[in-house]
DNA sequence: TGGTACTATCCGGAAAACGGATAGGTCACC
DNA sequence: GGTGACCTATCCGTTTTCCGGATAGTACCA
């Protein structure tokens, strides 16, 4: 292993400062040192790198063929050191967010371009899930920061902080018996098949929002949108996900007549127990909040 | 700039070898040297990247983000050597072939992308044109190697060698009066506009082959096939290059009653007169006439 | 509680890195 | 054709780093 990266930055520099001299000014180092650099160099490739017959050093084919390799090496190695003082000054070197499926994917495709730009040194690994499925995550250890739009509270396991709220409607299928009421009390929606999502970790705190005598749990909520409209049930769905649906006439409001409070859902960040927020996380949580103010 | 190759393989080899010692056996160093190699990358980034408190080192997660990175530096680097190696060896750093439009494109990217395979150090350069544009661009030393398939026999100003050769058609359109004669002689072309393919430095080789009275010259073969196609005039093109439009019918061959031995062209591999031919444009050159054999 | 394998550190000799000086060459300009 | 500016290669003495070996301390297994 003679090639060093003293060897490589001597000959990058002499190509681009045009003369072996001007590499050494610019680099702050001796002439004679670039010179035995790149005569190292030129020994330990086995290759000629410049003609030296003129005043100034021109490359050869050869070198030619070999710079851009040369100039990609220290590229990376600056881009290497780069991340390390990042990583050194306290950014984490890795960042896993557990994100409710519920979150518009647009929104959070576009949060995460950012992110790739303003932390580069940053690993991000993504999850999703439903309800308690997020803070599940963060208690075990598999994901560092939650996005969570749990029914009641977030999880009393975690830290965690409001970012926004989501509004729920409850809809059917325009084709939907239930589409025809003028009011609709909890009597009328009791006998028709009701469509809620359900975690990974079980159903446990939908309880208080079945009022369907016939339920079924579906773990991914594209489908229970697609039943709904399919006219098989009603359920709640978050507003941005059935907005084309209702303008285009597919599903309608249900005309309730009890309490609305249940129809919006909060969105929180959720941390571990004492687990402090790094500056990526803290980022991210501020960037989403700010989506949705 | 203290962070160096040496420092980087150490780095690299420990977290594949597991711990330091097997590093140091496995490059055949001392293990203390793998040891405060790596002791001096941890200082010179700012960062830790092995948690030592076992009997075998692990990764911190700020060393798990930036292994990655570092092995991609050692690959570039092995990549530069085993390149310099090739050219030192004797193989063209650059080839730049100059190929006559006419060649069917699925076979030079064919050949092309077996080269990619064979010669990964080698820069390619592949320049087009027709007739002599090609052994132009050979002796203006524009081009390394040429591949020319000229009317009559390749430019003298090069040597050369015979690769194979191409069948010419003479073709109108099913739609063009011509198609409906029997027998074709040189006085029934005569009246009708022949399209002829022509080099950018001029057409001069082409006065024997020129029976209409009308003439269109037309530097892009595709366009010259396009015009014939249209019915707008008679040409000779090369067989591969119209083998559909002949099946769909729309394209005919013209019966025609004068020699056959001008339907054929040779296929001329071209270079420097007196410059030899390096590993790699011998191999193009045999690979070449190959797909022709 | 030994045995094995590992890491960190110290040590002395070898090797290189380093700046400066110098000889010799090229090129533009007069 | 001479001159001066600028370039490269090489030598030199000093300083720094590299290098393998030895050693002490630690973790894991039987």
């Amino acid at each position: 292993m003679g090639v060093s990266l003293e060897y490589l930055e001597a000959f990058v520099t002499a190509v681009e400062a045009g003369s072996f001299s001007a590499a050494a000014r610019r680099v702050g180092k001796a002439q004679s040192r670039i010179s035995t650099a790149i005569g190292n160099l030129e020994i330990d490739l086995g290759v000629v790198l410049f003609d030296r017959r003129g005043k100034y050093p021109i490359l050869t084919p050869e070198g030619e063929a070999l710079i851009r390799e040369s100039r990609q090496i220290i590229d990376r190695l600056k881009a290497l050191t780069d991340h390390a003082n990042i990583i050194a000054g306290g950014v984490e070197p890795r960042l896993r967010i557990a994100c409710d499926e519920i979150m518009p994917p647009i929104l959070v495709a576009d949060l995460l371009g950012q992110f790739n730009l303003r932390f580069p040194a940053t690993e991000l690994e993504l999850l999703t899930g439903v309800l308690g499925d997020i803070s599940d995550m963060v208690v075990n250890g598999r994901a560092d920061l939650g996005i969570e739009v749990p029914l009641a509270q977030p999880d009393e396991r975690c830290d965690w902080r409001h970012l926004g709220h989501l509004e729920f409607i409850i809809v059917a299928a325009a084709t939907h018996p239930l589409a025809r009421l003028a009011r609709v009390s909890q009597d009328d929606l009791a006998p028709h098949l009701q469509l809620v999502p359900v975690s990974r970790g079980g159903e446990r705190e939908f309880e208080a929002f079945i009022f369907g005598s016939r339920v079924w749990h579906v773990e991914n909520s594209q489908i229970v949108r697609e039943l709904i409209v399919r006219g098989d049930g009603w359920g709640a769905l978050a507003e941005f996900q059935i907005r084309e649906d209702l303008e285009a006439g597919r599903l309608v409001r249900l005309p309730v007549v009890f309490g609305k409070s249940m129809f919006t859902a909060g969105i929180y960040l959720v941390n571990g127990k004492g687990v402090g927020l790094g500056p990526a996380a803290t980022w991210f949580a501020n960037a989403f909040a700010n989506a949705f103010a």
